[in-house]
DNA sequence: TTGAAAGCGCTAACAT
DNA sequence: ATGTTAGCGCTTTCAA
């Protein structure tokens, strides 16, 4: 190691690069600056086979989620996972679980090539990492589909209530025949927010049987909807459980001669970029998605690092009224 | 190393892991089985400072990279990136280069940290890396804005080409005021396109001072939209330079009590997947978005491993013709 | 507070 | 075809 030509040995070096506190402030200095005129740049190889320690975590990403990247929501949890990261000195690895190669993915993390994972994901299979939660410090982003073990991590929002929100609006509005458009059953936002477009129903005494489910694709959306108006019995409200199916269920509403918000009045979830700009523009449900990303790192750096955290995040969402209803 | 239990020495379990030709197929077979058995897992760290080989790219987003993630066009770049890459044993290393540490990204990909780098952005920014081409392997998405050293290697589509044969669509439909909402200036795609457009406008000597610029984003496009009908000089076409901008053109036009495509056609770029649901469906231009992530990953990992490779791949792209044009 | 020395787990000549 | 022997560049006891 030529920095040592600071003067100083190689021990030294190394503990100034590390920030130890046991070292004379001039002979940091002098370190420093010998570090800076050779453009020292430690090998993370030699650093991580030394202590232990990768200084990566993995974002996993189930494949069948290459609908993860197509999705908005996602994107911007990504975005916020990688900005949150950039500013310590954790690296980010992307892993894409690949169908072709079962375990792949599960060696990899369990092989120490990270320090901790990060699991995106709206899918049932996630649950199938929860088992890493022992051998490796993991955060998951959304609740797991079935119950919790209490050392599983995660940040979430609260779906449910967000729905209630959502759905209580339209009645406000003088909305009697909801329907909405369910994501998928097995996903835990598919269930909750089902099950809170269903509470707000009952609490009102309206009609809960006008459901739909799709994907979370805008494809989806317009077909679930397209079904919905066939049924022929009326439908002046829909709750959609994403904002790219309320897009697509835009383009039925329209395609069967009918306004918005005059004949059905539309509510999505999400919040996304295209929300705003949709015509008429989405009302819609705000998920802090940047800083649900931010979050996840966040929490999950403290557990690596020994610092306290608590296993569950609820992060805030609101209503953003614009002209759909 | 413990898994030379299987009676032979550490040296040739490393060669049976790394697949080396000179291994009796017997001795092979049995320090298989006993890798299998002990679940052993080859440390990365130790392999790559041993093999000065991290078995790892970078994939570089510049911009205060919000950008990136909202573009689904880019989404669907890195998807293809690291599915390709799920296919090869290198690992997907995220780089978001931050306005706030400047170099940062830069020390890291010259620290030997990786074996090669992807570099994705429309950006001008971007051109600060051509330099590291002759200290690491780069495959840029996109050309560089500026003339290309032969050295430098990327992957792209003819966005002029592309972009005329979508006016030549309404012109052929018999548009004769056709405007231009284009992307940034300082980026190749808004310029070639924009190019392209005005090309095809100048073969029939139809006007080409219908101009306004976005900057990709949804909001921008219904803006750039709403300018250029206030413009008050007609407008009975539009070339739109992506799709997330033409969906928010469409809501201008209707704002503007306009129909699509009746009053106004329009024509995308980029085929994200909104615009097969948009309403009306958005005529647009199909980019390989996915492969384009593939290829580029295929095209540095075959620089990495000194296999023959062309400095530049264009990909096609073609019109996907729905009702908006 | 600093230096010396011993590895971390693996690959890569060099022998055999 | 396989084993031996050195390191790769760093961190980390342990002494000084």
């Amino acid at each position: 190691m030529v920095a040592a030509r600071a003067g100083v040995s190689r021990a030294t070096v190394s503990r100034v690069v590390n920030g130890s506190p046991k070292v004379t402030p001039d002979v940091a200095h002098a370190v420093q600056e010998a570090i800076e005129a050779m453009g020292y740049v430690p090998n993370r190889a030699a650093r991580s086979l030394a202590s232990r320690r990768t200084q990566s975590v993995a974002l996993v990403v189930p494949e069948s989620a290459a609908r993860v990247f197509a999705d908005p929501f996602f994107a911007s949890v990504v975005q916020g996972v990688a900005l949150s990261l950039g500013e310590t000195d954790y690296t980010l690895t992307m892993l894409i679980e690949s169908e072709l190669q079962p375990g792949k993915t599960r060696r990899y993390l369990l092989g120490g090539n990270v320090d901790g994972a990060l699991v995106v994901s709206h899918h049932t299979g996630d649950h199938s990492y929860a088992s890493l939660t022992d051998s490796l410090p993991v955060v998951f982003g959304g609740r797991p589909i079935e119950g919790n073990a209490p050392e599983n991590h995660f940040v979430d929002v609260d779906n449910v209530h967000a729905a209630e929100i959502a759905v209580e609006h339209l009645i406000e509005r003088g909305r009697r025949r909801i329907a909405t458009i369910a994501g998928p059953q097995d996903m835990p936002p598919g269930v909750d927010r089902l099950a809170g477009w269903r509470r707000a129903l009952e609490r009102h005494g309206l009609d809960d049987s006008l459901i739909e489910v799709g994907d979370f694709t805008p494809a989806s959306g317009a077909s679930a909807m397209r079904r919905l108006l066939e049924r022929g019995e009326g439908v002046d409200g829909v709750f959609v459980a994403n904002d790219q199916m309320a897009i697509g269920a835009y383009s039925s509403i329209r395609a069967a001669g009918l306004s918005i918000p005059g004949d059905v009045a539309v509510v999505g979830f999400d919040d996304d970029n295209y929300a705003a700009s949709a015509t008429p523009p989405l009302t819609t449900v705000h998920q802090p998605s940047i800083e649900m990303g931010a979050t996840m790192a966040r929490v999950l750096v403290d557990l690596i690092e020994g610092r306290p955290v608590e296993s569950v995040t609820f992060l805030p969402t609101n209503l953003v009224v614009r002209a759909s209803a």
